[in-house]
DNA sequence: GAAAGATGGTCAAGCAGCTTGACCATATGT
DNA sequence: ACATATGGTCAAGCTGCTTGACCATCTTTC
């Protein structure tokens, strides 16, 4: 039974290259769970209410979270087209480069799983990997 | 690329699921860091600095998560045979019995990835995720 | 074997990230 | 039109971690 043990540890090494690779390329003052917000930007943006769901957290916090990014530049608020409430938060040029950042710097920690395992079990890893990961929101914290 | 995502995906769901069947196993108050330090503590007990390193945490912050769960009685401090400055923290009856808990909660999820994938795949799983585990300490937020 | 430094642990204060609760502005349903 | 639901913010408080200072004991060095 340490399937889950192990699995937890190589989840942790990630997330702890992921942000060193981030760090390294010259992005300051981001945490990892911005990077899941980003992942949920990414696309066209999002409101405050869907990152909140998105991260397991209050919509105060996603609030928070977003005026944190606003203010470091990695994100701004535009009025939401069609919601006069809302607002839609899309990431910035810094934004989209720093996703970029976080995407070479997971791509250098998988390659290094090429090294060790070989690209096909690499593969076959993700399409296991893929066949069992949740739909619903991504929790970055426990 | 989705590599990385789905990994994190999998183990967020996995914790989540993990502390959901310890908590309707009836240990309440119980947070998943605790089950990172139960798993150091098991096999024999250990100091509060060899906690600190393996969740790494500041020692501080280690002897918090001790003063925690010996309030709530998962374990007790015994002085340290061979060095008065120590002590050594054990796990108690009611501390083992919310560790295997821990594991049931696992092993269920683990076999409802057997149902997805089958026996074989699993043991491929472990195998593969085996093989890319880091030794270091194990680093349960992000 | 005594002095000097290293190590295990605690106390205290502060901070960051989250929560709950109250509230306003706008949408939506009847 | 009115009542209710929803997106967002403000404010206060809590929890888990940090840094910094300190004591007790172990280990090293002369």
């Amino acid at each position: 039974m340490a399937l889950s043990a192990t699995l937890l540890a190589v989840a942790g090494e990630l997330t702890q290259r992921i942000h060193e690779g981030v760090v390294a390329r010259g992005f300051e003052g981001v945490r990892p769970a911005h990077g899941f917000a980003f992942a949920r930007l990414a696309p066209d943006g999002a409101t405050a209410t869907d990152l909140a769901v998105h991260l397991g957290v209050t919509k105060q916090a996603a609030s928070q979270l977003v005026d944190e990014i606003v203010r470091k530049g990695y994100a701004e608020r535009r009025p939401h087209p069609g919601d006069a409430r809302a607002r839609l938060i899309v990431l910035t040029e810094r934004g989209w480069a720093c996703t970029r950042a976080a995407e070479e710097a997971a791509a250098e920690v998988v390659r290094g799983w090429g090294d060790v395992l070989g690209e096909g079990e690499v593969r076959a890893l993700l399409g296991q990997l893929a066949r069992i990961a949740p739909y619903g929101p991504i929790r970055p914290a426990w």
